[in-house]
DNA sequence: TGATAAGCGAGACGGTACGTCACGTCTTGTA
DNA sequence: TACAAGACGTGACGTACCGTCTCGCTTATCA
């Protein structure tokens, strides 16, 4: 079902594989998820349909490369770098600040994260690109494997760090103290559960780092 | 000379809604939010297009409606309760388990709802929710106001009576809570960013109360 | 297929009955043939679809009766009946005129149906009238009986007028005279393969009585 | 970001053209014009609808080219003459027979159209052919211009033979005379308004020539 | 003179077909 | 050989009507 020859990279227009992450991007900031469709997408690029299935096997995995692209000079195909600072850039050698203040340092990169979310412009793409990823397996593991694991990497970097200045303790799981902070933003942003707002944010950083049993 | 108001509800045939609801539910667990479609769901039911078209305003708004019919008797758009104790069941006059031990009874509740997630049958429907709840505010809303919002004031319910018993502080925020706890499962569960399992539900329970700082 | 109780024609509602014909009239006028619907009628006409599909086998039989409807005060069930002078009126008791011109009589009768054929009024339910004869013979058959047969008459009586008037020979066969000088009209108007002009009119009931060879 | 200019012809398929053109004609005999459905055809057919809907503009439109397609070797929008000696076939360099005595040939040419009449194979076709053109001006023009035209001019052709050989008048009026033979029969045919036999053929011509006044 | 059954308006129902959109594949011609 | 262009078979969309089927609600006999 896939290509059966790999393409020829060596002749890959670098032209046209900017102008379709590209346009994916914009369209879909400006359509919605709902709306977003290959042919709009080669149609918006001044591409032939066949030029994107040939180098990527769905809308979703463009729209993921759409998101790798922007988020370094561009990395589609590269190595390295991924993701964000809040959800969706920051990543390679990018790392969250470091004051020593680790909860003045989360904050600040919550509520960066909440400002991302208000911006339709990157709302959109990013509700896309995860629901592309709730459906597909194969590019969630590319998800976590080029833009969520570097970042992931980064916030760890961070824990990490308080972790041997003596802010947390040294057992802690930092994959279950990520989820802790970032998963409450996550599942507020996708079901508009609630107002997301810099209130929220602190007020998740100071709940998960003293807890909910005391103060 | 079209109609453009509510249908008379009163002719409505239950047999069909009963039908739609239980084709549309069992549907997204067999194929899947991207192979789930209007007509497969009326084909599945016996139904004409038309009744679903009549009666709902987006396949999303049929899966809502499939996920009350299953938390209640049925209930779709009778009143009162809904949801689950999990992600998906419970509801009403439901109520979490209350043994005095709240980190095990958070443990009980966040373990079936891994287990729930690990079901297909369960897992695929809720994916399709979740990504219609993501593209669709009104679905949001609705979602809210009838599946979400009494599960999470079941939740808040629980975490009221440890404050009550002096388990929690008075101050605590209610809403930060339950999303520091159930935030977590769920941004895990939807991106499959790592294993769901029991030790993972157990983990975020231990962390959430006790917080990041101490342990 | 068709209803298997006859209804009772005694408790039928004279006003529907009315108001369903001069609906079917005026909307066949209004938007063609091709838009002509049975909810389009009963809409019109404030009726229940069913109070049509009680009394009318199809949209042609009440297109037909509207026809009667108008050729005569009235006439749907009653007896008698009978069509035009022209093309759609006329009927009954009805006569062509008699002046003792055969010649001047014809082109007045073949000119008022050209007019006819002129006014949207007209000339579209009487296209979608014979759009439904050529459909179904059963159609055509009633048609025949009650629409057409009754206006053949009159203009076989006319001609039979002339005939024993010494104007025409006596061993001519009426019903082929009769298509002789109205079929070039009717084949005209519905494939609209020419002006259908007063000249052309007179020109048609020349040639038919000269005959080609002679002029 | 719709196309709304002609496609390119170049591409166009010609095995898929073919396939429509015929299942057309072919489902137009064997269900009659009322169940003659685009669907139908693209299934028949073995094509997407939307080949269908991409090159013609409607049902009828289809239908014609069908008819053209089976009046030549093929010709759909190429050029030349097509139509028929009797309703439907001959055409283009096609010629009604010339033996020299003008009635026989005519009797023979309609005898012709009334067998073809007789067979549903094609009485239906062209039934819902004259149909599609009775409701739309557009259709009736392009059939005026591709398939009746020639024909007529072949009519006409005979016709104007027998003036120069001084069996006809000069001044007869080579239209209104083509229409009194042909007219009377496509009327009766229509309507089923009476008996489409050899006898009435030759009625019609006799009568035609030689006028209702004199025998 | 009141029950009772029909016709009636309304419109929901299971269907078929509409005409459109997008899918992913394939073909053609250009550079 | 990659590319733009776009036709193709496929299948779903959301809408319009089909003809059938209840629902109350008149209304007009007939017990």
């Amino acid at each position: 079902m896939r290509r059966r020859t790999t393409p020829d990279a060596g002749r890959r227009s670098e032209a046209s594989r900017h102008a379709i992450l590209t346009a994916a991007f914009e369209l879909a900031g400006e359509v919605g998820y709902a709306k977003l469709s290959v042919e709009g997408i080669a149609a918006r690029a001044g591409v032939g349909k066949q030029t994107i299935y040939r180098w990527w096997p769905s809308k979703g995995a463009v729209l993921l490369d759409a998101f790798l692209h922007l988020s370094e000079g561009d990395g589609g195909e590269s190595d390295g770098g991924e993701s964000d600072g809040g959800e969706s850039d920051g990543g390679g050698g990018m790392a969250l600040p470091d004051t020593g203040d680790l909860e003045a340092d989360l904050k600040l990169v919550l509520r960066a994260t909440v400002d991302e979310f208000a911006d339709p412009r990157y709302d959109r793409p990013l509700r896309a690109l995860t629901i592309e990823i709730t459906n597909d397996p194969a590019l969630a593991a590319r998800y976590a494997e080029r833009l969520d694991g570097p970042m992931k990497e980064a916030k760890k970097a961070r824990l990490r760090a308080a972790q041997e200045a003596g802010q947390l303790p040294a057992g802690l799981d930092l994959d279950v103290a990520v989820d802790l902070i970032w998963g409450p933003l996550l599942s507020r942003w996708l079901r508009r559960s609630g107002p997301l707002t810099h209130a929220y944010a602190d007020a998740v950083v100071e709940t998960a780092l003293r807890g909910l049993y005391a103060r």
